[in-house]
DNA sequence: CTGTTAGCGCATTCAA
DNA sequence: TTGAATGCGCTAACAG
């Protein structure tokens, strides 16, 4: 029925253990012989054995990506990006040679579906596992993915992290590429407050995330900076693991009011925005998670009479690609998803030397667009 | 070194046969006995290997979604949904009991790499084949994918069409979800027509494509329908296989001068968009390939010095999320993308049984919103 | 309901 | 440079 290595073998005349050198190219084969395997392999239609193959040689070409959303570009675009360099150019036979399996895998920001599919991945002996986007920051879980990170390495499948902050001990870990959230952050919301701002609302992203709480905290600090912010330190609002931020209402008070979260989506901005405009109507600006909250918010601006950025001001983060097609085009900063995700894909094939520490931060830059501008006088 | 069945048959003292049995869970094993099998398994934290099974029992818990850019949100929700009914809800455990390994794949449009992806997972022997989008017209790619599909189809693989035209001998196929693109793209037509719309643009996607074709039919079919477009069928400008049509200037001179091909993303419709305008100024509407090119026409038009919908209106397709937060929002023609990928995902698990002739039309609703209205008188 | 017995198809020793 | 032999870890008959 379905053919194996030893018929190639039979019609190639030669033995299977040649064969199997043949086609993983790995070890000298005289070119005559290569040629005649070659040639059965085509004249049989033979398609390798993939779980024979690994179990076998004990690993196998699987590399699984991880994101939280695959709705979502921020993600596609570095997954995207971490396959390339993973897939290989391919060599247009649709024979399939040395390539690795680039597959993603959506969390859909589920912890467990996280570590559902890193035991997948392990049952499968991965070559390689990337994770993208930020963590959970549940202890609980954050130790489970630890310790199956750990095991995965154990076993020699390689980890890498991108756009997702070291491990508490890194050594799971072939490399962590981290973004400079809370740096973005900071430098955004200077920018807000360099144009005059001084009520500035913030439409954060789930509370348990670290991508959220980096992103709150550059906020915060230049917030704190300018003098607008009681005492306490910068995670003051948010520390304690980000199980609640509810408390705190003396030193906390404008930031518990001028801060909504919600999920990284579209209505979730549109629903804090108007939630901010209630519980604030002075507010003159508003920053978003990310740049799918911002469009949302933008929305909700728009849906209550308001003008942006005249009447108000609207910034996003990450820079994504319908980011600068908003009207009017949107203020935010620019994440290098697809480099990011790139270098990711090279470290997880052993393609590129990891940075000094096994972590790199990776630079955050603002882009300033048409939707902020000085608040009304 | 490596837990393997055998340690937990003998750490719970019973067969490695039992231990595969409660593991596997499709077999009665007494309660005591499965007890003590599952004790001894997170006793010693013991993870099936993957490989090892699907070798034994010629069949692995792989399924494969292919998309042709995993940074589009196109795909990106069809995916997501497929995954969702595939992938199962997860017993919360992260200890992964029998669901399936949904993983996408992202072929980048190229019929190489499809190809070469279909490759790897018959070398899996994946249980399941998501195809989603559409197809390339090029016959021998085609015939290329049929055989390989027929293929996997021959080991057990069981194939999905997921908005994407069924194959031509659709044996191979459990089932086939296709797109109304033809009959959207004609009702989006005909909408601007009542409009009073007479000197349409379109901004088409890449030639090859069997979404670009329908889509573009289905507008034609429009255009002739009001004695707008001179004779010949439906298909006049594109027939042959889509390999050019920039033939036939006796029937097709307004088709050829009124239509800019290029690939579905926001950087074609910008071009494609300054381009009509160039070549025809009379334009009163542009109908874009889809949201995301239509975007990108919004721009060129507003870079132009022109408003929406004043002085040009401007149509997309597939009604993706941001879609409704354009300004002014975009009217466009709502394909059902979740539900169908979850169908999909369903089908490919042999959830629900497939329609009747492997066969189903799915409905593109017309969406009108402000991005249209009539010209200028 | 449970144990025994054989392979599944390939990569890799070790010889030649 | 090639061939022969062995076992990877598991599932699927078949008994019992």
């Amino acid at each position: 029925m379905t053919v194996t290595l030893a018929d190639v073998a039979a019609r190639a005349r030669v033995s299977p253990a040649t064969v199997s050198r043949v086609l993983n190219g790995n070890y000298p084969v005289a070119a005559s012989t290569r040629e005649r395997v070659l040639r059965a392999v085509d004249d049989l239609d033979y398609v390798l054995n993939g779980p024979a193959s690994s179990l076998a040689a004990a690993t196998s070409d699987l590399v699984g990506i991880l994101v939280n959303d695959i709705a979502d570009p921020f993600f596609g675009i570095m997954a995207g990006a971490a396959q390339t360099e993973i897939g290989g150019p391919g060599d247009g036979s649709g024979r399939a040679g040395g390539e690795k399996l680039a597959v993603v895998c959506n969390t859909g920001g589920s912890p467990e579906r996280e570590l559902t599919y890193l035991t997948l991945l392990q049952r499968q002996r991965a070559a390689a596992v990337v994770l993208t986007g930020g963590a959970v920051e549940d202890p609980v879980h954050q130790a489970a993915v630890s310790a199956k990170l750990a095991k995965l390495a154990d076993a020699g499948t390689r980890v890498v992290l991108c756009g997702r902050p070291p491990l508490p001990d890194g050594e799971a870990v072939v490399a962590a590429l981290a973004f400079d959230n809370r740096g973005g952050g900071r430098r955004l919301t200077e920018h807000l407050l360099s144009l005059g701002h001084r009520r500035i609302g913030y439409v954060a992203g789930p509370l348990e995330r670290t991508t959220t709480r980096h992103r709150l905290e550059g906020h915060r600090d230049a917030m704190r900076a300018a003098g607008l912010l009681g005492g306490g330190t910068g995670a003051a609002g948010l520390s304690g693991g980000g199980t609640g931020a509810t408390g705190r209402p003396t030193d906390g008070y404008d930031e518990e009011r001028l801060t909504v979260h919600g999920p990284y989506d579209r209505r979730s901005g549109y629903d804090a925005t108007l939630e901010l405009l209630r519980r604030e109507p002075e507010v003159t600006a508003i920053v978003a998670a990310n740049d799918t909250v911002a469009l949302g918010a933008c929305a909700a601006v728009r849906d209550r009479g308001l003008r942006i950025p005249e009447d108000i001001s609207v910034a996003g983060f990450d820079d994504l690609p319908f980011s600068v097609d908003a009207v009017p085009a949107l203020t935010t900063v620019r994440l290098p998803l697809f480099e990011a995700g790139a270098r990711a894909g090279r470290l997880a094939m052993g393609k590129e030397t990891p940075p000094p520490g096994g972590i790199a931060t990776i630079a955050a830059e603002l882009m300033v667009r048409g939707s902020t501008a000085p608040p009304r006088a």
